[in-house]
DNA sequence: ATTGAATATGAAAATCATTTTCAAATTGAA
DNA sequence: TTCAATTTGAAAATGATTTTCATATTCAAT
């Protein structure tokens, strides 16, 4: 088995602790703030990387150039997506049947199958738009 | 104004081609090691983050932990939008009236706007998918 | 409860992508 | 041609991430 996969720690518990409760996107830095008391920097990287690898984490570099990751809750439901707003990064959560249509429209038309798991739309949220743009 | 903005020079020229001619996602050293002889990696550093800003290209960061960027075609059509597979890394161009209508969904039911510019869904494409996933 | 092999931790060092610096070269409008 | 604004690029600096490795911990088996 993998590094971050057999043994249960009180490390991995006070990390994921952590990145449950942040509100919004968080870099590593964040997360070393909060429970550096208790684990250590390559601790975070390690389990954030596995993370990253099984999808409960989405990885990815901002406009600042510094690497964020959002938390993609645990959510097994089929017409699950999130709306990430450019401007203020929030990461909104929707059910809608929506993605179902078009998941199957590009199943059929375009041959090809989105990844229920991980399906992110970038663009304006409402907020962001009434404050003009 | 801005950097890598006033002036055309015969290094932007350059890299612009290299990028161009990419076929698929691409790393900084990719441009670098075509264009060696002609330019600097600073230079390089300087006009990808330019086209990143302009939605010229992607950025993003790959399984392998590596920065990748894909070039996004200057396409102005209001139905355009990419998938991207997660397997072999294939951004596939789509025009279909099917995103018009998320989109509009999207907006009039979850009051959020679509950036239409850099719609990149992810997923399996055909070939990966009938190489047994 | 004890043992022990497998796994995890973390401090320090190493790596390496990216950014900064700054002097020299280039651009293009006047 | 001139010249201020901009760009280039080599070298140095930065800083995030990874690697190393000795020590500590976990947990299944006894």
């Amino acid at each position: 088995m993998s590094r971050c996969d057999s043994y249960n720690t009180k490390q991995k518990d006070i990390i994921i602790d952590a990145i449950k409760h942040q509100k919004k996107e968080f870099t590593i830095k964040d997360i070393y703030n909060q429970v550096k008391n208790e684990t250590g920097l390559t601790t975070i990287y390690r389990l954030v990387d596995k993370l990253v690898k099984d999808e409960k984490l989405k990885k990815y570099i901002g406009k600042d150039n510094i690497t964020y990751y959002q938390y993609l809750t645990e959510c097994n439901k089929a017409n699950h997506f999130y709306l990430k707003c450019d401007k203020c990064n929030k990461m909104i959560h929707v059910d809608c049947d929506c993605i179902e249509e078009i998941s199957s429209h590009i199943s059929k038309k375009h041959n090809f199958k989105l990844n229920k798991k991980n399906i992110i739309i970038n663009g304006l949220c409402d907020t962001c738009i009434s404050k003009g743009e």
